[in-house]
Formats: C-alpha cells, sequence, structure tokens
DNA sequence: CGGCAAGAAGTCAAATTTGACTAGTCTTTT
DNA sequence: AAAAGACTAGTCAAATTTGACTTCTTGCCG
C-alpha cells in the first residue's frame, strides 16, 4: 500500500528557521525561546536568518511535538515570566544535519524585488527613478563602509568560518553597488531610446 | 476612538506576488491564470519572483475579492476547463505603484541559507567541505557562463530596463563565484588553526 | 511620589504559502 | 486501439509566518 498521505508543505527552500533554532541548540547549549531570539541579534545571524518573534515560538512548539527538541526545565528569574528551556535531541541533531547539508546543496539566487519592481517602472519619469536609485546605492554604499569598518573592527576576533559569511556580506554588497553604478549610467541611453527591444 | 483592529500580518518584504500578479495584467493585458503562470517562465519572470501555482490561484481569488482585480469573462477553449479572465482595476494600479515604489525602497539583502548552513558545519571534515563547496563554485560557474552566452544571444532583443535586470544577476553570480573561490582559498588556514576566535 | 517608557517572555488569530491532488483532454507509444 | 504520458486549469487542507497584543517588571525623570 504505502500510501503516501497527502503531506503537503515540504517547502522548497530549506526551512532556515528549523536550521537556525537547532544550530544555536546544537552550538551554544540549552537555551530558552528569548535568548535564542538575543543570540540571533547578538551573534550577528540576524543577517543569515530572518526570524520573527512569532515563528520563533512556534516553531518551538512545533518542533517540540516532533521530538526533536524537548524541555528540559522551567525556570524563573524574580518575578519575571517563567522561561522555558530547550535542548536538542538526538533525532535532532540528525535534522540538523541533514537540514545543513540540503542548504549547502541549494544554490539558488533568491529573487530580489527591486527587479520586479523595474520592470514595472517603465512609466516613471527618468529622474524620479535616478533619484530612486542613487538613493538606494548611496544606502548600500554606507552599508558596505559601515561593514568594512566592522570586519576591521571585530574581524581578528571571529572564528575562520565566521570570517567567510563576514566577506560573503561584503562581496554581495559590492556587486549591488557596482550595479546600482551600472543602472545610472546606463539610464540616460535608455530614456533616449526607449524601444530598443522590438527590433 | 481610532481602534486600530488588530490587523497582523503586513509582510515585511514586499509581497512580490501581489507585485506580479499587478504588473503582468498592466503590462500583458487581461489573462488568465495560466496565462500569468506561463508568462511567468516564458518571461524570464521566474527569476524576480518565485511563485508556486497555489499561492497564484490563492492571490488572484483574495485580490479579486478586494476589488484590485475583476472578473472579465470565463471563456473554454475546446471542452478544456474552464479559465477565468482576469484584468486590472484602477485600485490595482494604485496598489501596483504603492507596491512598486515599496520594493524600489527596500534595500536589504536577503539572507543565503548556505551562511547559516556554513556556521553550522564546523565539525565537518575538510575534504568533505571542500568537494561541497567547489561543487557550488562549479555550479554558479555554469551557471553564470549559460547567463552570459543568453545575454550575448537575446541581449540586443531585450529592452533597456530588462537588460538591467540581466546585468544584476551577472553580477550577482559573479560575486557568488569570487566568493566560493575565497572561501576554497581560505580553508587550509581555516583547519590549521582552528581556534583563531578566542583571542 | 506618579507616571511612563522600555525590557522580558510569550500568545494568538488571521494571513499566506505550500505542494499534493483532481478531473478532464490531447498526444505519443506500444 | 489501448495504455502511458504530458498538458490545462485549478482546488484544497494543512503548514507556516506574521506582527499586533498581553502581562509582568524595572529603570528613570521630574
Amino acid at each position: 500500500m504505502l500510501a503516501v498521505i497527502n503531506r503537503p508543505c515540504l517547502t522548497t527552500w530549506v526551512n532556515s528557521t528549523r536550521l537556525f533554532i537547532l544550530g544555536s541548540l546544537a552550538r551554544g547549549g540549552d537555551m530558552y525561546g528569548h535568548q535564542i531570539r538575543r543570540a540571533a541579534q547578538v551573534d550577528r545571524t540576524e543577517l543569515w536568518t530572518d526570524i520573527k518573534q512569532g515563528s520563533l515560538y512556534s516553531a518551538l512548539h512545533r518542533m517540540t511535538a516532533e521530538g526533536v527538541i524537548a524541555i528540559v526545565r522551567t525556570e524563573r528569574e524574580g518575578n519575571l515570566p517563567a522561561r522555558t528551556i530547550y535542548t536538542i535531541t538526538p533525532a535532532g541533531r540528525e535534522e540538523l544535519a541533514a537540514l545543513r547539508d540540503e542548504a549547502l546543496r541549494q544554490i539558488r539566487l533568491r529573487p530580489d524585488p527591486v527587479d520586479l519592481a523595474l520592470q514595472n517602472a517603465q512609466d516613471m519619469p527618468e529622474d524620479e527613478l535616478r533619484a530612486v536609485l542613487d538613493n538606494r546605492r548611496a544606502a548600500l554604499a554606507a552599508e558596505l563602509a559601515s561593514w568594512r569598518h566592522l570586519r576591521d573592527t571585530a574581524g581578528p576576533h571571529l572564528t575562520g568560518i565566521e570570517a567567510l559569511g563576514f566577506s560573503h556580506t561584503l562581496l554581495r554588497l559590492e556587486a549591488e553597488v557596482t550595479w546600482h553604478e551600472e543602472c545610472l549610467k546606463a539610464l540616460p541611453a535608455i530614456f533616449a531610446a526607449p524601444d530598443t527591444g522590438t527590433a
């Protein structure tokens, strides 16, 4: 029989939320929700993933039910709300490895909404478009500069692998800046000959 | 009073599905669902967005209910299932402009799962990691080559703005290849001194 | 002292996405 | 001519995400 019962939603993109939670628990030891959330901000992991607290807590509940993580105990500091501490289970470590390997195999570039927006900006006046693109360029350049500074400051304290993540971001930002500069250069030609498409 | 009634889910990232549907209808005229889906594949729009037919049809229904698009008529070719043809309404055009402007303002890089995976690959043996990264590099290089070829082939037939999207992809792919090469170069040092982090 | 902004830890309903599945029709192969 | 396969147009329940909201505590300012 083997009736593969309706099992929708196997998510195309690796589920980063799960990968993130399992990874945090595996590397940082047992933690409670808020701690994981803070870890995301502090460790600069916010860069590698994009987690809202809503999804974090849902995921914790779900994953507990599934048995990839487990509740260790509940503790309470002062009169603050009780916190639930989670740990990763052996099943969780297996899933962690599987998710990691899958993420390492995915190579698709994630679509950038700006491209979609540009395709629908045909009727924007040239100077407005130029202003928008130039703002973007400036913002990206600023971000790039601040990352470079961060690298020079925090760089030596990073592990080798953390540094790789850093340089990934730098290279990506550089590419973005370059592209924006190209766009700005190309703009006059585009508006001069708006119909270079239908040869 | 002004009671701002619980209105969750205003999505952080511009909703590309909506932007895509509205844009297609605005530029391509009235269409039915399947046609929009095909347009996504043909126009290479699949690159700018990532739409599964499930979300497409849900979105069409929702957006019809909201009044940003409307059903023009239902037609039927031969004995195939009837198709429902949609058009964009004035309200839709307004939303299109709003979404486009918002997308043009967003500048955050979307996190790449590979970075997250790498952080959790500390315990992978060096040669396995090297193999994975080298596969990725090769795949990306191949993709880059095929895009370059595509640009040389189809390039002259593109409008100026379409060409910009193209060069965006090229630049991004180039950055990825460069980064992978950097990683491969850095690998021996990382494994030689695994504890450069805790100075 | 009163007040109020910010932080901790988390809940929740509604919105949205997902991929499996349906139901019919051509088209090609055996 | 029947079976196999691919295409058309779409539905659907379950999974997942979202950001607003809650309840309590602590710090701070005048």
